[in-house]
DNA sequence: CTGAAAGCGCTAACAT
DNA sequence: ATGTTAGCGCTTTCAG
């Protein structure tokens, strides 16, 4: 089996808490043994235990994170930097996706905790259930939420104003007749967007009418489907708002099948500026967000309030989304 | 504290071996002391501590994976089936990125052993490196790797058949003056790629010139730049086989950018399938991989050799790349 | 069927 | 400075 703290102890003939001291700096052992023993465990191919540290120790130097979709490039970024911040604080993750399913996602939250991760980073699978985390005592950070009324922390992007902003620019550029794509419904970041939306259309004397939002999937393929739907609705459409970028790229899609130019028959916003969205042949007018970043500094949010700086404050980070105008509005 | 296994014993007055076994499906429990401790602990919101488990059973129902960088599609998609597939044997995974170097993979090695993992699937961050991965003795299987003379268990595309079948393709079209990008030389599946394009230009009486391969960084960027440098180079070019879809995309923005129709003035290729390849916008000649059936296979394999089925030979496993031709070749 | 006790590998008092 | 011991939460003999 592994080389344990024992055998190390055994062949140098000291105590296994001497090994354990030494190996982890701390005082106790003369400088002599000490470079003895980190000698034999080097030789030895000697590697702690982990799961026992953690034990003794209740602390695994892991974290949760729990996205709907990797292969969504705006979590993909964000994992990026929350990665890249947890290795400098010697931490793990245990990468989970829910496929925007709650149920699955409550499975890996309870999974989570029997390993005993230090804190969740999640991004909710849907809106109805997140009430429930305030039960979760592990320390949890949840990605693009606002709302009061619950315990732990939260960092994102200002979602209504950046739904306001795109909106606007439509708007703007004298486009009167905007349809919106969402995700499901009940999706916390598309409600938000979507109140900013209609803020912006109010500023104008429109309103937000029912039959110009159709909802779907946050994918390429929903926005092209939903854009489908939206156009064969007979509602008379200039512009349209996907409430992220995928969805925005699959309705460009649509246009692209359907001979509709794009941005003069139909003008094109869409959310998260994915690095996709900026290609020569894509040029997509989007709301940026500073993905790589809220990826950090939700580690490093989770982080102190893992090691319990700051006091117990529930501690909001909210982000400026920006408006990136590219070649898919006039 | 968390509630453990005494407390539930101590509510019920019945010993803790008792409660392990009942919660562990162990016969040695009538039904009724097995019905109500299932319930006791369920009303105690009792969650078994799998770092606990994990030191006595020896196992964590964990795999690390170590890959070199989330954002590229092809590493997302294999993530995706790896989690999917890994998620259906009860089995959490934790998610490393090398960024393509060799110290940072090292050292996540070093991690992931002490951390127990039942296993490791990892696409190597260089070539010379991952000889030294014999010495490693837990359950651990190669991306996209096909040589012998190593322990450990194999799973990937055929890359010198797709370097062939791309190159040909260029070749049967016309072009005769193809360039390659390739990511860091020392890369595995770079160089078998090269090797089949070597095949293909010798079937049609080229061959493969040193000047004619640029190396460059697996990403848009990386393949940007390496295209302006082979296009200022004063060589003569009519195409060129960008090593994964990621380069070609840079390639195309180049074109784009410096006035160059594609496929007329120069053809592009790729390789990987990813899916902003196949975007009307786009649509990237390329050669395509099964990538979310490599994730579901890479952790069944895995999973065989962790659970010890199927004695101790190594196993190979090597998929058939696809051409798939879209616009970006005439 | 059930309980007592040992031990997984390690850390942290407590002794010496 | 070093060793001894208890115990982290759990599983698994071994008795009863």
């Amino acid at each position: 089996m592994n080389i344990t703290i024992k055998d190390v102890a055994k062949e140098l003939g000291v105590s296994y808490s001497s090994i354990s001291r030494a190996l982890n700096g701390k005082e106790g052992v003369s400088e002599e043994t000490r470079q003895r023993i980190v000698a034999a465990a080097e030789r030895m191919g000697y590697q702690p235990n982990e799961l026992a540290r953690g034990l003794v120790n209740r602390i695994s130097n892991t974290v949760g994170v729990i996205i709907p979709d990797i292969l969504n490039p705006y979590f993909g970024e964000i994992v990026n930097g929350i990665i890249e911040a947890a290795k400098q604080k010697g931490y793990n993750i245990f990468l989970c996706t829910s496929g925007w399913n709650g149920d699955t996602e409550s499975e890996y939250l309870k999974i989570l905790r029997q390993k005993r991760v230090d804190g969740i980073i999640i991004k909710p699978a849907d809106y109805s259930r997140d009430m429930a985390y305030d039960t979760i005592t592990t320390p949890m950070i949840i990605i693009d939420r606002q709302e009061d009324g619950e315990i732990h922390n939260k960092v994102g992007v200002d979602n209504e104003q950046g739904g306001y902003i795109a909106t606007r620019h439509l708007l703007e550029r004298g486009y009167r007749h905007p349809v919106f794509i969402i995700g499901q419904e009940d999706n916390y970041s598309s409600s938000q967007r979507l109140v900013g939306a209609e803020r912006a259309l109010k500023e104008f004397g429109l309103t937000l009418e029912k039959n110009r939002v159709a909802e779907g999937w946050f994918t390429i393929e929903g926005g092209r489907v939903a854009a489908a739907r939206l156009f064969n609705s007979g509602i008379e459409i200039d512009s349209v708002f996907g409430i992220n970028d995928l969805i925005a790229l699959g309705v460009l899609q649509y246009c692209n099948e359907n001979g509709l130019s794009v941005p003069e028959d139909v003008g094109v916003i869409g959310f998260d500026d994915i690095s996709y969205a900026a290609l020569p042949q894509i040029q997509l007018t989007t709301i940026h967000q500073p993905k790589h970043q809220l990826g950090r500094l939700l580690f490093e949010t989770l982080y102190k309030e893992i090691k319990g700086f700051e006091g117990q404050e529930q501690t909001k980070i909210r982000l400026e989304p920006q408006l990136v105008i590219r070649k898919t509005t006039r």
